[in-house]
DNA sequence: GCTGAAACAAGTAGTGT
DNA sequence: ACACTACTTGTTTCAGC
């Protein structure tokens, strides 16, 4: 697997990522190439795993949810990891979980409705799972910016 | 404005995430309704908001981003950081930008190629930004989910 | 606020170069 | 790897309930 891609491949990326549902002859049309030649690549892209889906992006405040927060998790001891996410995954405001390197062994993203709920998330259910040792929170005031990765490494 | 969605609009939303390219026609079929009615839904949700917009989800992997780090930023002064925002968000690698509680002024996510280029963002293009006192990085080693929040708050 | 129908546009699959 | 054609399906608009 290479991980460059042809003009077309970029143009296509490109223009899907600002309108996913943007029609494919439209595309064709404005890159002066066949209709089916879209789809070709479009197929392609999504069966090597380049595109991964479709996703509607959706404001987070106006369904509710006017508290964010990136949680840094301590465990007491590195092997309760694994049970510690499977954990979390259960807790439907913990929108993001990753293992990470430092003094935290996770780091995660909460979405909460307000600061109350939030600290319903932080101390009745993260802190109630078995191997949690502690966390550290860093509560969004602002976010000036959430964007994609560019398509091409510069 | 209400934060609440009746089952044909949470529906919408439900299936339109899960394939943003979903054809309305068959959202139709499957909720029983009109055709029409699920184009004026989508409309309604879009004008007020709630969507953003229809996106596409690569694999930053395969793109070639090996390396992707949460990095705590601290300002010298507060005063900074308008202009610090501003600067990261010149710089590509840097995803996501918010200003935040505790410790750090800014947290910042940021993909890379690999390690060496991580640390050419933090230490050539982050750290000599105007008014940056330090960074701490966490490196993610395994992002093991992530998803968006529900469309319904439980 | 919702449906139905009709005109139009896009998606799909097969064929050929 | 790409284009062309014919066919199927989806989108859009608007009159009417």
């Amino acid at each position: 697997m290479k991980n460059q891609f042809d003009y077309i491949d970029q143009q296509i990326l490109l223009k899907l990522r600002s309108d996913a549902r943007k029609a494919y002859s439209q595309i064709a049309e404005e890159l002066k190439v066949s209709n089916s030649l879209i789809h070709q690549r479009v197929k392609k892209l999504t069966e090597t795993g380049v595109i991964k889906k479709a996703d509607l992006i959706l404001d987070e405040k106006k369904l509710g949810y006017n508290t964010k927060a990136y949680v840094g998790i301590r465990l007491k001891e590195a092997r309760f990891a694994t049970k510690v996410v499977e954990k979390l995954r259960e807790i439907k405001e913990v929108t993001e979980c990753n293992y990470v390197s430092g003094k935290y062994a996770i780091f995660a993203l909460v979405y909460a409705k307000d600061n109350d709920h939030l600290r319903s998330v932080l101390y009745d259910q993260i802190h109630e799972v078995d191997g949690v040792g502690g966390t550290d929170s860093f509560i969004c005031f602002t976010t000036n910016f959430d964007r994609s990765v560019p398509v091409v490494i510069s």
